[in-house]
RNA sequence: GGAGAAAUGGCCGAGUGGUCUAAGGCGCACGCCUGGAAAGUGUGUAUGCCUCAAAAGGGUAUCGGGGGUUCGAAUCCCUCUUUCUCCGCCA
């Protein structure tokens, strides 16, 4: 979330910059003003009158000691009633930072001042694109047909066993996913980052520090009996390692990447680009974070584009990436790039990365700081994260690509942890 | 799942109602000492919020989390969580 401090001093900055998200701030800012001004009027009240009880509280040891008990009483009672004034004040104080937190969570990061203004996907900014659309042979077929055709990919098995968007992988359909999983952290642990294997449940506290809490509530998959979500990412586990934690600056940057599959309840998104494995309730994907320095953090969003691009033309995929618009972008970042691989039996571009730097929005949730060498004052961090990458897409655009009347093959960079170069 | 014990600052660890403004040690930082270093020695060493133009300073809260008793809680009570020991079950 934005600190308060910006919105104290740089109100109008805010207001301008939320107007690219098409954000309206003016009132709600307004809002949060005023709360924080009563709060801490409150704040300063109350803590003068804690101040006073402590003092009395100390008065009464110092004259139990010389046996003064008359006076005593007196001041018992004086305390009795600070007690009660201080108390109230203390509910009144946690009801105003209650409510002033809800419309503090409610404001999006800032955009960067480089994003486009729009209003959704179609105005996204191609930055560079790479590889060849590939020439399809008469009898090409889209990637569920393949997935059929080779026994590779089950979909009606998955729907039997859990619900549609939860395919069943098999044979080499299943060893292409350990593959692909395989090559992305090699290339990623290469790249400096650590590999972590997190939880894929996690609490409240953590969907909370990463954004996913509270409004993206009906994305997650909730476990109600023990109060637990299951990711949507690996972002979510990860980044929360960090929360609460006070770095140094020599710490950065710290770069960490997980596998875990990832779980999405896509409410609302039924019947349009859901086939095949377009758009699924579980999936596998390799993320990759950095927490960065504020000064070096578009640096290391340029570094993880360069990643990413760097495996997608590994595998030989036509690719392009887009540079967000204000319009399109997530609530938490600042500054985003999507990759889009093309498909070419669906004639379709799909989206299988998103490259992101939240610059100080998570940090601030998630109490993630820093101090500069010799320094007291602690500063928030930057955080960043992208896919590298998302499977299912990928799959689809490699099937589909990929596809000669003998039989789909198999990316010369895979081969050596597939074990065949072909699906026949 | 059952029984018992425990949770204190960056770390170890003392602290069973007021002098805790948390002892002592380790670590770390800075100084003195030294030709330089080690040893020695001195000082400092948490976070949030409020106050202050800022810094300094001051106030306040925080001893696993939450709640309570009390004029006053690290200390007493309730509750939750976690860890350890033993038992049971189990990949």
């Amino acid at each position: 979330m934005l600190t308060l401090k910006i919105l104290q001093e740089n109100k109008d900055y805010v207001i301008e910059r939320l107007s690219v998200k098409n954000y309206k701030a003016e009132t709600i800012i307004n809002q949060i003003l005023e709360f924080d001004q009563k709060r801490r009027s409150i704040q300063n009240s109350m803590d003068t009158n804690q101040s006073e009880l402590n003092k009395i509280a100390k008065e009464i040891g110092a004259l139990f000691k010389s046996g003064n008990t008359n006076e005593v009483n007196q001041l018992k009672d004086k305390n009795t009633q600070l007690k009660e004034l201080v108390k109230n004040q203390g509910e009144e104080l946690t009801s105003i930072e209650k409510q002033l937190n809800t419309l503090l969570l409610q404001l999006p990061n800032l955009p960067h001042t480089s994003v486009p203004s729009g209003k959704g996907a179609e105005d996204n900014k191609e930055i560079r694109s790479g590889g060849n659309k590939p020439s399809l042979y008469s009898g090409a077929v889209p990637h569920w047909d393949l997935a059929k055709k080779y026994d590779i990919i089950d979909f009606e098995l998955g729907n039997k066993i859990t619900g549609s968007g939860f395919p069943v992988y098999k044979g080499k359909g299943a060893k292409l996913q350990r593959a692909l999983i395989n090559f992305f952290i090699d290339e990623a642990t290469e790249a400096g980052y650590l590999e972590i294997q997190p939880p894929i449940l996690v609490n409240e506290d953590s969907g909370f520090g990463t954004g996913q809490l509270p409004d993206k509530e009906g994305q997650m998959y909730h476990i109600g009996i023990d109060n637990l979500y299951l990711i949507p990412t690996a972002e979510v586990p990860v980044t929360n390692i960090y929360r609460d934690v006070i770095l140094s600056a020599s710490d950065f940057p710290i770069k960490m990447t997980a596998y875990t599959p990832c779980f999405r309840r896509e409410a609302g998104s039924y019947g349009k680009d859901v086939r095949g494995l377009n758009r699924l309730h579980q999936f596998d994907k390799v993320e990759i974070v950095q927490f960065q320095h504020p000064e070096k953090s578009y640096q290391s969003l340029e570094e993880m584009v360069k990643h990413v691009e760097g495996l997608v033309k590994k595998l030989e995929l036509p690719y392009r990436i887009l540079q967000l618009c204000g319009g399109d972008m997530s609530f938490t970042s600042a500054l985003t790039y999507d990759f889009e691989v093309y498909s070419a039996a669906q004639g379709k571009w799909l989206e299988v990365s998103s490259v992101s730097n939240f610059e100080s929005y998570q940090a601030n949730r998630l109490k993630l700081r820093f101090r500069e060498e010799g320094e007291k004052k602690t500063i928030l961090a930057h955080t960043l994260n992208g896919s590298a990458l998302a499977l299912p897409r990928i799959v689809a655009s490699l099937l589909e690509n990929n596809q000669t009347p003998e039989g789909i093959i198999i990316p010369q960079v895979l081969r050596k942890y597939t074990g065949f170069d072909m699906i026949n």
